[in-house]
DNA sequence: GATGAATGAGGTTTCATTCAT
DNA sequence: AATGAATGAAACCTCATTCAT
């Protein structure tokens, strides 16, 4: 009779561990890993302590909950971004917007997300990189299948190998993020993707 | 009078400070500023506990004197590499080129500059990133100035703001040495600047 | 009407109290009174955590429980080992006989036993050890009455005091049980009584 | 220019340590390894909590120090108990007599012993009780060589095995001790150790 | 000046017990 | 009556920092 078929109680449980993650991701995200403690967690999320060990066996594992639950709510929406449109260059220009929105909506994760995305994390024991990545470099495929197929239907000129083109363009349109993260009114995140598209479409160089 | 007019004692605590960097630097980019103890930077730079704090107020200070003597190191070297050559496009392949070279050949650093030049570190409590980034933005914007000038006598075109494009580049060549961080068999960080630069040297949409 | 006068609510749960206590005894012999959790002891017994409670006080009473219970057996067990016989001898034969009998059949108890049995456990806070040590006298006192009639009779000689006699066979007894229960293909508990019997029947000094 | 050749420092490092084992084995002694908290030997030894662990890697080591080096006295003593005299029958003698003086002059290692030389001890993850055990299975060696001896030149009658006779006293001795432990007032350790040699010595069943 | 022993606040985690359902 | 989720006190242990020598 109810959307997902779980007991009362289940909703509740998922509802208390979702108010747990969620406000562990803020703390997480504002102070780094090593600067909140489970006491503050506990406190922010009006649970006694041990509550918290309930859900999660230790706080490694309220941390690993946390960077994989949104890393793959990232993911994906990326992924749906490049899938749904026609055309490389509208899905391109969806996988920025889609981009800018995602951490628009969810600064608290994005910051955690930076750092366990890239090789730079020693907060965690290994393992959780790992995990990952692997989503990362999937997703950084898919997008390298995006240019590959304007390649070869000529939409697009061969002047890179397209795993690379996914690397630059990704990694430009992190970059603007982060311009934007650090001073937002200084370095607004461009609303229209092509300020950043065409830096890779326009050639720099005049022929 | 100025530069090398130490007196023995004072060339002698020096060097005795850079030990204890260069120690410190290497434990903290292998296991993280959290996962090192003062005792351990003691006792690999062989000096005593006391002593440490003779030259740094806590550990947060050792981590900040790291920090900031290393990026002041790399900027350096990537200011110098934009100012040496003649010509916009020769200067960006020697940016490209140096860039490789200073994190090939300092890779223990690289780890913690790729977490501090960014938004993304909670390892210091603040203060640390606002000077580094400075120095990081300083850098930025002389590599604009590459692209300034260069659209200005018509070497370029003008595709992007010249702030965005030094943006795009910078990001896309760290971007690539992450790639080869992780994973140096499969991503090799290109020899050639040219395999960078041309992304944004030629335009993808064909005209 | 008295001894099984029981509604069947009464002896339901009276059920469920032994139940309780025989999974306790198993784990608190296994891992010892401060290695089991009340919540271990729930699970195992399948009852739930406020169970437990509804029928013991707290964790200390619950241990209590088992050790008074299990003990009051093993007393009432030796006790009648030293009434059924006629004869002296064979009473002392039957006490040492059923005492290893007794702990060949309820390993999992004689462990606690000997820690309680003695001054020497803190597990819990005093007040056990005498409840449970005033049977233990209770026992000794007994057993000293047999060697008071056989040296009344004339069967035994007054080499020393009756209950001296019956703390020194029943230690003996205790320590070549211990022996075997630390390595029963080393040290096999004798079948036959007689071989820890002799060594007080027969003088060590020849005459 | 000392009697142990050891620096002011060092002398001073072994001191402490023994003020530390010595209010530990107390506290221990009085209420059991897991009703002690670190907290308690420190605030009773007066060092800060942090100094404990600069002597002991953790709770179990310290314990262990205490339970190692105090039987390896207790053993030590009376094994030099059963070297000294000449004589199988003063050996025996000197071995009771030593015991009851060690008992007397430790009682609150005592305590431990008791608890750690037989296998009922669950406090420590196993390890101990091999290595102590193994100090007392020696002991139980030595006694029971005297008998041996004591059996081939003909002092002793052959009415056992060397190894049972070894037990029987040696558990008979304990057993006197612990009544005594129990109530020293009700049960006084014999003075002189024919009391309790003499039930081994003249045989019960007479001839 | 250099040393490193001592400190103790603060971290993570466990578990006996309660009480609303 | 039975349940078991929630509690939070208290355990162990680490480590940045100080200060007497």
């Amino acid at each position: 009779m109810e959307k997902k078929c779980l007991s009362r109680k289940e909703r509740e449980k998922l509802r208390q561990r979702q108010e747990i993650l969620a406000v562990a991701l803020d703390l997480f995200s504002e102070k780094g890993y090593h600067n909140v403690s489970m006491c503050q967690i506990a406190e922010k999320a009006e649970f006694a302590i041990g509550t918290l060990y309930k859900f999660f066996e230790n706080k490694e594992d309220l941390y690993k909950g946390i960077v994989l639950e949104q890393s793959e709510i990232f993911h994906d929406a990326l992924l749906r971004a490049i899938e749904e449109p026609n055309g490389e260059i509208e899905k391109l220009r969806n996988y920025v917007r889609t981009k800018g929105e995602m951490v628009r909506s969810n600064l608290a994760f994005i910051r955690l997300y930076l750092v366990e995305s890239r090789g730079v994390s020693f907060n965690i024991k290994a393992g959780l990189d790992r995990e990952m990545r692997k989503g990362y470099y999937e997703l950084l495929g898919k997008l390298a299948l995006v240019f590959e197929s304007g390649i070869k239907n000529g939409r697009f000129k061969n002047i890179a190998g397209s795993f690379s083109l996914a690397v630059a363009l990704d990694s430009t349109a992190n970059a603007f993020l982060l311009l934007w993260l650090d001073a937002p009114e200084h370095h607004p995140y461009p609303e229209n993707p092509d300020a950043i598209l065409n830096i890779f479409f326009e050639g720099l160089v005049p022929r």
